[in-house]
DNA sequence: CAAAACAACATTATCGTTATCTTATAATTC
DNA sequence: GAATTATAAGATAACGATAATGTTGTTTTG
């Protein structure tokens, strides 16, 4: 094992050619089993390439080829689960299709985000699939003027003209507002962050659509609890928790007292049961709980928290089927914008 | 924003020069600041390249060049919250240095692994970080072999001679026993899975020297419950909570009550909860807790769980240095080990 | 058995850059 | 103002693979 020699120039096909006493033309037939190469000469090749431990060079085969096998995820961060759940279905799918994934990571911010782009723009990629951290499109129309393959998820921009794939938040936060008010809550509160994103504004009308239609008023000062937005992206997902926690332990303290709490991240699901357990207020016999995510630790939460359940990895798997259908110019021209709906997983947090 | 065109070849070096008039050659030093042009003729075609949308064609430059900027990290898995700080830090470190990253994904698998390997090398990578999944080092020389320079995490590989970057282990699993041993414990158990990687080997050896030093002995049966391996990496972390709820419920229903448990993973933690809730044991009175990790949610359990902080993101940032260090052969010769030690977060599981 | 068909390989061109070597022109020096 | 030296640009050749033709022989066929 030690005598594995370093750093050694890699062999080519001229080198192998030579050593076989054939022409590069002929290796290259061989390798890629295309016609016109005899079975026993193929054979010889093969064992040979094998031996020289010969791997072609990808950047002369992509310069001829005008491909590279090789598609861009652009994302905020990994650390987020929904992320790193979206990130490796890509890379499982790329995998089978015979590509590898260049990860690029965005961190909420949108010079980053431009600087991911033009990286990727400069690795050559197959084609981006993206979500994007800003409302403005503008940064993302290179990529289409050089003619690469783009595919959002999560957040859309529609001006773009691009397809789209997403959980259905609009469904989303009707499926888990409805769930505590079929279970017989009278006054619920929505706790979220107070971001700009599109998906955030969906989340809050969803949930007021869902109130009115059971003949609830929507009032934002007593049925929003905001948290302010997170000040960095490289920190922990926990922060998000402590977030939820002062906002939720201080409208509790000035006496309001819902009879539900739904909440726009299982993170929030966790601040907000510190500060009514601190407060002996009983879930779900006081207040019931519905989450957002269903994070691995929910279901250790104490009561379990009933949760909604993000079809991170099915977006994930037709963004990129999509995508690789458009790489090998086999998609038709319309634009796609899926929405899948997500689905409900009901606990003790809202059983009563 | 609609009259983007879809699709168009990308221009080339040929292309800008006919446009402006000159010779390829021209373009490219005006454009990559080399000397040999004159100031307004430079300012002419960066202009120009700006206004054709212009991307130098990464095959055609890294064929010449002979590096590609991109370095590969293979993990099993980014769900996994260690793996996907690792990972983001790489890509920080990477981004900083001007280098993509590729991601290759093993799940825990050896054939996987020697799938991503083999991508790997297919994709002309200027380096790599990986973190093993087995034993056997054979899968890696190939990449020796190549020359393309390799640094392992997490699990070592002594054999393959190469740089290796991990937290220590032995020195975690010290520091937690200790911990609960200098408050008070005699009789710890500890919870970790039954693999045969060596660092759980070291896990379990360091557990024991912990008991020794402090005239305790060590026996396997009733210092240890040990997790049957997972069945699949796809699946969802909390499997492994599953997992340990059992074992420890298992363990506490054949009438087993150490007063501290020591655990190889905070998901571990999770499931030992529960088991020690529905049998009324209390933390930390009864019982002490002590995980390892630090997970987004291990603040939030009730009670709060000590645990380990683990420094991947400092072995990530030295890792990445010293792969770049190895590209751009800044690197010494010697074979650089280095473990850093993690640090404790004493909560209220382990706090009498 | 000659003409056509085919298999097995060689030749040459090409992808889009960068590197090296020239050459023409302008600026400097004595 | 002639000789020297900078400066700006062109010409040509890589890099390592694949694609499109060419060139041999050998086999088939009427």
């Amino acid at each position: 094992m030690a005598e594995v020699s370093r750093g050694r120039r890699q062999p080519t096909l001229q080198d192998l050619a030579k050593v076989v006493g054939l022409t590069a033309n002929t290796i290259s037939r061989a390798l890629n089993d295309r016609p016109g190469v005899s079975a026993t000469t193929r054979a010889l090749i093969k064992a040979e390439a094998e031996r020289l431990g010969y791997v072609p060079n990808i950047h002369a085969r992509s310069l001829v080829l005008g491909a590279r096998k090789t598609i861009g995820v652009i994302v905020s961060n990994i650390s987020n689960p929904f992320f790193s759940d979206l990130v490796s279905e890509v890379e499982l799918q790329a995998q089978h299709a015979g590509y590898t994934v260049l990860l690029l990571l965005s961190y909420e911010s949108a010079e980053r985000e431009r600087d991911a782009i033009d990286r990727a723009l400069r690795s050559g990629l197959d084609g981006l699939i993206a979500a994007p951290v800003q409302e403005r499109s503008t940064a993302w129309t290179p990529v289409i003027k050089a003619g690469i393959p783009l595919v959002l998820v999560s957040r859309e921009l529609p001006e773009l003209g691009v397809d789209f794939y997403s959980t259905d938040n609009d469904a989303g936060i009707q499926l888990t507002t409805d769930a505590v008010l079929a279970r017989g809550a009278k006054d619920v509160v929505l706790l979220d962050e107070d971001m700009p994103f599109s998906t955030i504004r969906l989340r809050t009308e969803g949930f007021r659509h869902s109130l009115e239609r059971h003949g609830l008023t929507f009032d934002p000062r007593y049925n929003l609890a905001l948290i302010p937005p997170a000040r960095s992206f490289r920190v922990s997902q926990s922060w998000h928790a402590d977030d939820a926690y002062r906002v939720a332990a201080d409208l509790l303290d000035r006496g309001r007292r819902p009879d539900a709490f739904v909440v726009g991240d299982d993170y929030y699901a966790l601040g907000l049961y510190r500060a009514l357990r601190e407060r002996n207020i009983r879930i779900p016999d006081d207040v019931m709980v519905m989450g957002w995510g269903n994070l691995p630790f929910t279901r250790f939460m104490e009561p379990p928290l009933s949760t909604l359940l993000l079809p991170f990895e099915e977006v994930a798997r037709r963004a990129t089927r999509r995508l690789l259908d458009h790489i090998q110019g086999m998609a038709d021209d319309r634009i796609v914008t899926e929405r899948i709906v997500p689905e409900l997983a009901i606990r003790a947090s809202t059983t009563r």
